[in-house]
DNA sequence: GGTATTTGTTTTATACATAAACTATTTACA
DNA sequence: TGTAAATAGTTTATGTATAAAACAAATACC
């Protein structure tokens, strides 16, 4: 976690980063944490199963998912070999297409991925319980803004 | 990064967090990018040199280092063996107990540092700068909140 | 119809992360 | 003082991430 040293020169928008950050950093080692105490699982194979439900659990191109977890090819086909060796995922040729594989979930892993998602939504939900309606809500539309600011800005 | 189903169920909480993520790893993604590029160098090193500058540039333990860097001992480990090759750390026994070792930046450390933190810093004002003085006060203000609302929730 | 290009995936090499087992030392204390 | 416990760091096994090269199949185009 990036911890760059307070002083005077620091601006603002530095101080909003490394805030944000430590914030991420901080919720998201906890959550991993539990993931892998309860569940054996990491974050990333919750999001890649959040992805596949997204879908509908319907068969699904390996670089589909690749560009919705925002993550490299080669990355995905490693992760996908360990999930469908713990029967989590299940995988098959591209009937239309040789080139292609697809897979989708088992139904081993809806249930892990619905104990996972019951579990974190009560974890966020009551660490999160003391703020009010508004302060959550000015939140996201802050850090929606900050997010497509950067979009923009960066992909000039 | 997590893209869970948006559907009715979706707490504010849990969306708050959501966003949350997005926004840091949108960031992050493209701040390691430039790293890479720029500098061959990754995220997690400019941590590390961030947290020696902080320290003064002197002699550190090692795992003074991984408490600071939230990280496992293993972890820094193998990053200053790296580090170390491509000189831009040093390391020596610690004179005063023969367990330990430190390290500290070379020369060839803090240049690259200065230069990654010059960048750094000159992306993220740029990628900010259409917010006012009075939304980056307000964001950092709720997001050191929901910090400490986790840290304190979570650590019971 | 045959060649060139694009597309979808895997492979390879490397970096970074954890937990758990291990070694060597220091410290606590009976 | 001698031994048990604690501490510092490394090693090992495994998981997760990237970029770049390799490969096979599909598609474009002459």
């Amino acid at each position: 976690m990036t911890n760059y040293p307070t002083n005077n020169q620091e601006t603002l928008s530095l101080r909003l980063w490394l805030q944000l950050m430590k914030c991420t950093k901080t919720i998201e080692a906890e959550v991993a944490s539990q993931f892998r105490r309860s569940h054996h699982q990491s974050l990333t194979r919750f999001d890649l199963l959040s992805q596949l439900y997204r879908i509908g659990d319907d068969w699904v191109a390996i670089g589909e998912i690749a560009s919705k977890l925002m993550a490299s090819r080669g990355n995905i086909t490693g992760l996908l070999d360990r999930m469908v060796a713990d029967d989590l995922i299940e995988r098959r040729a591209n009937p239309r297409d040789r080139r292609s594989f697809q897979v989708r979930t088992t139904k081993k892993g809806r249930v892990t991925f619905k104990e996972m998602t019951n579990d974190h939504a009560q974890w966020i939900e009551d660490a999160l319980n003391e703020f009010s309606q508004k302060d959550k809500e000015q939140l996201i539309k802050l850090l929606v803004r900050v997010r497509r600011a950067f979009e923009t800005n960066t992909l000039i």
